[in-house]
DNA sequence: CACCACCCCTGGACGC
DNA sequence: TGCGTCCAGGGGTGGT
């Protein structure tokens, strides 16, 4: 589900709301959703929560002993702050908890954080340290695409033979870019999903950059986009989504102005890929 | 090595 | 109302 734009989101609500607070206790409904070592300890219970960091679409909870629990939304999956957890409610003491919550932390001042899940492609994978997880799971990553410098990503794309989409979608080239906002980019960039990656110019290669950054910012300003079931870890939607493109758009007229193009959509790289005939050029 | 097809899961929208 | 089909923002793996 969540891309760079919605996982920012979730980050900075997560950092709002529980960084520098105790973990007590943590109960895991659905262990199969964790990779790595599901101890209570693992899961930092008994750790202050000194940070949460992201790289690409991925997030990691970082505890005060050191602990490290990497944290991926994969389609569908929600972190989500509980609040007025303080008393006990209904009979069985324990909050009323949507379907499909895998694990639930209970967090000092009365919160709890939730991990929920329906389709399980996300999940969870612990760390004994941030460094472990970097030179593990994270270590395959390429750079996060509000980091990466123009010549990197030039290099990237002109070492594939791919249509410069699956090049795009492809974390290991540059982390954080689904697809809604590889659409959304190639549209900005007026770049035809099906050009060789390699065919891409030094100049085009840093008006991606440029462009990159200013699309994932200002998603992230809106808080994301909501198209189904989105929603940040304060369970706030987004309004990113009201200013696609290409996204979702199929068969509509090119916003552009001068364009006559109407949005066309076909399967690129496995995936719906929604771009402007018009005025998305393969060459120049 | 690089790439593609396929698989993993559930829920919602739609057609009959 | 109910059932079948298709589709969805993620990734990993095995085969060519």
């Amino acid at each position: 589900m969540p891309e760079l734009p919605e996982v920012e989101c979730v980050r900075r609500s997560l950092q709002r709301l529980v960084a520098g607070r105790l973990i007590g206790a943590v109960r895991v409904i659905r262990p199969d959703i964790i990779r790595g070592e599901s101890t209570p300890g693992a899961l930092l219970t008994g750790q202050r929560i000194t940070a949460v960091r992201r790289h690409g679409k991925q997030l990691a909870v970082v505890g005060s002993e050191g602990g490290c629990v990497c944290v991926h939304l994969g389609m569908s999956g929600q972190l989500c702050v509980m609040q007025g957890l303080g008393t006990v409610k209904g009979s069985s003491g324990l909050p009323d908890l949507p379907p499909h919550t895998h694990v639930l932390w209970r967090v000092e001042g009365g919160l709890a954080v939730r991990f929920t899940d329906p389709r399980r492609f996300g999940g969870l994978w612990t760390f004994g340290d941030v460094d472990a997880l970097e030179a593990g799971r994270w270590s395959a990553l390429g750079p996060d695409a509000l980091a990466i410098t123009p010549r990197r990503l030039y290099q990237g794309l002109s070492a594939t033979r791919r249509p410069i989409k699956a090049a795009l979608l492809d974390q290991n080239l540059v982390a954080g870019l689904g697809n809604i906002y590889v659409d959304e980019l190639l549209f900005s960039a007026r770049l035809h999903p099906l050009m060789p990656a390699a065919a891409i110019t030094a100049r085009q290669s840093s008006g991606l950059v440029t462009r990159m950054r200013t699309l994932l910012r200002g998603a992230i300003d809106r808080g994301g986009s909501s198209l189904r079931d989105y929603i940040d870890a304060e369970s706030r939607r987004g309004s990113q989504q009201t200013r696609h493109r290409a996204y979702g758009r199929s068969g509509k007229r090119c916003v552009r102005r001068g364009c006559s193009g109407r949005i066309e959509t076909d399967q690129v790289a496995g995936r719906t890929t929604a771009w402007c005939p018009g005025c998305q050029r393969i060459g120049a």
